[in-house]
DNA sequence: ATAGCGCCCTGGTGGC
DNA sequence: TGCCACCAGGGCGCTA
């Protein structure tokens, strides 16, 4: 399940590729992946149009398309203080969704929804098993983003994610802490595998109510978040079923993970078994011997 | 405003 | 071996 870590491992392999590209055509396999266009429109909209330098909130991948303005002598390069009037695709993987930039000639798989052609021979493709990701595309300037996107809280690897920030987002909340971090609103690009082992490293039971966190709590937690963010990140995301990076490659942090996905199995710290709760929704998993 | 829940969707799994 | 109920879960819309 892509989150932040996985997220931003796919922005920084399709940096490398991207920008510069222009778009040559498009194939919609599946229309209501888009959720704002239809694929005529798509097709229309983004044809010779050139990808910027991909971006990252949240979850979500922002990919800019600059006009392939007429003026002569510009090149990929010329791109980056581009004043023409833009547009970018927002695309959202949740759950099994894939984006990878492949030769045209290479098999795709077949649960291939979206396809862009590049002119140097590639494409950027789109799959998703069970269609739940969504591609927006969005003019600069207007409306039509999807909605999650401007509620935004904040990105727990930035600087502005400081341990009041957190406080603040706990704050007065009954609902339960891991709720809380799955939230998108109160911090960005969390999600279950994450905030599983984020708990887990703070120390902190995922039932707690948000609110009754003590100050050294927040603290351990704040902490927590950052470096089990960092370290999956630098393991490229972790691969639990579905998830492959910009190139098609697993991550490596599933060797990692304490107590995602280890029901049953000893915990990591003391040797008791890890159990598995359903909080929010989600299947949690805990132990209940460390985590209080 | 907040919290909880059902829905979307399909492949994989486990029970019988 | 075959069948089928069930599970995975991010975001969103709805309800109380």
């Amino acid at each position: 399940m892509p989150e932040l870590p996985e997220v931003e491992t796919v922005r920084r392999q399709l940096a490398a590729v991207l920008p510069g590209r222009r778009i040559a055509g498009v194939r919609v396999r599946l229309a209501r992946v888009l959720q704002n266009a239809s694929p005529e429109e798509l097709a229309r909209r983004t044809a010779g149009r050139v990808f910027g330098p991909p971006g990252r909130r949240g979850k979500y991948l922002l990919l800019p398309l600059f006009r392939a303005g007429g003026a002569s002598g510009s090149g990929p390069g010329a791109r980056a203080g581009a004043e023409e009037a833009g547009a970018r695709l927002i695309v959202h993987l949740r759950m099994t969704g894939r984006l990878t930039v492949e030769p045209a000639g290479e098999p795709e798989t077949p649960y291939t929804r979206v396809a862009f052609s590049l002119d140097d021979g590639q494409e950027l493709r789109f799959a998703d098993v069970r269609t739940f990701g969504t591609i927006h595309l969005v003019e600069d300037g207007q409306e039509g983003g999807p909605a999650g996107l401007a509620a935004l809280g904040p990105e727990p690897l930035a600087d502005e994610f400081t341990p009041e920030v957190l406080a603040a987002a706990l704050a007065g909340r009954r609902a339960p802490v891991k709720a809380v971090l799955l939230d998108q609103r109160r911090v960005a690009g969390l999600g279950n595998i994450y905030a599983d082992e984020a708990l887990f490293a703070a120390g902190i039971h995922p039932q707690r109510p948000a609110g009754g966190l003590a100050r050294a709590e927040v603290e351990r937690l704040h902490e927590a978040i950052r470096t089990v963010l960092a370290r999956a990140l630098a393991e490229g995301g972790t691969t639990f079923r579905d998830y492959v990076n910009g190139r098609g490659q697993p991550g490596g942090f599933q060797a990692y993970l304490q107590v995602y996905g280890r029901a049953g199995r000893p915990c990591p710290r003391c040797g008791a078994a890890i159990a598995r709760l359903r909080v929010a929704g989600r299947g949690t998993h805990v132990c209940l011997t460390c985590q209080t």
